[in-house]
DNA sequence: GTCTATACCCGGATAGAC
DNA sequence: GTCTATCCGGGTATAGAC
């Protein structure tokens, strides 16, 4: 809250005349990383050769760009009752598509995104490791 | 500290007679976390019918059993050095063999079954996720 | 090897003046 | 809506007596 301030030019007491406290400030920041990450993953999905691939490319993408806001829409059980409605769905439906309908196969692949890019943001995998090998292995053991 | 020293019925400073610092008991628990891990995918295995079933059904059952050991060792970089030498090697050689050799297909196998247990683990999937329906369809993916 | 006392950080959040 | 001052709890780690 402290660093939040800071940026906002403010001191972090002031935050709590706009704010209750700081976890309807996480909850809003999850609600518009979901909608963000939806509107890239259709984005991604219009005009691409493979399904698969494009979402596996967004994917990584996206946590690669915003790792701390990726870990707080990962790292913690959602606060569903908190999110503006909707968004968890939207965001989960391109998915569900891309693998034909199944959801415990979309839970699946995105299991195994998750892994690779919590993996990768968390500097975790050795160093010589070719993540992105893997992420070819992995999608194509996905492919119908 | 203080709570392992309690744990050990004994103050946190006295810990520090035994030990340099905290990130030497971590380092501690992660080597002796890889070896019992080893040792449980190779028992796993003597008599499986099939590898990957086998793997993935210890994995599961490993980190569930153990959950904040479980991300004590896959939620930070590895302090590789400090580890005891050949514990990370030997824990991921069963992986490797069980897929065929190809270090990059096991390297994919492993995200999915870390994305899997830890976002088990941190209570992210939807409330009515059926998870062993998720990690077979997984797993399925992955067989040759 | 244990203890008490304490230093020195960090965090979220509140009280109350302006 | 901002501020200063402060509360309260948490953490790792050290000093020094016994």
């Amino acid at each position: 809250m402290r660093r939040i301030a800071d940026q906002l030019g403010i001191r972090a007491p002031s935050l709590y005349k706009h704010l209750p406290d700081k976890r309807t400030l996480e909850a809003a920041l999850i609600s518009e990383g979901f909608a963000e990450w939806g509107e890239l993953t259709e984005q991604a999905l219009r005009d691409a050769d493979d399904p698969l691939t494009a979402i596996g490319l967004a994917y990584r993408s996206y946590a690669n760009s915003h790792p701390h806001l990726y870990r707080l829409m990962t790292e913690r059980p959602l606060p569903r009752e908190q999110l503006s409605p909707g968004v968890e769905d939207r965001a989960q439906r391109p998915v569900i598509e891309a693998v034909g309908g199944d959801p415990d196969l979309a839970r699946a692949l995105w299991a195994f995104a998750h892994g690779m890019v919590i993996l990768e943001i968390t500097n975790r995998f050795p160093p010589d490791a070719d993540l992105a090998a893997a992420w070819e292995r992995g999608l194509q053991a996905f492919r119908p």
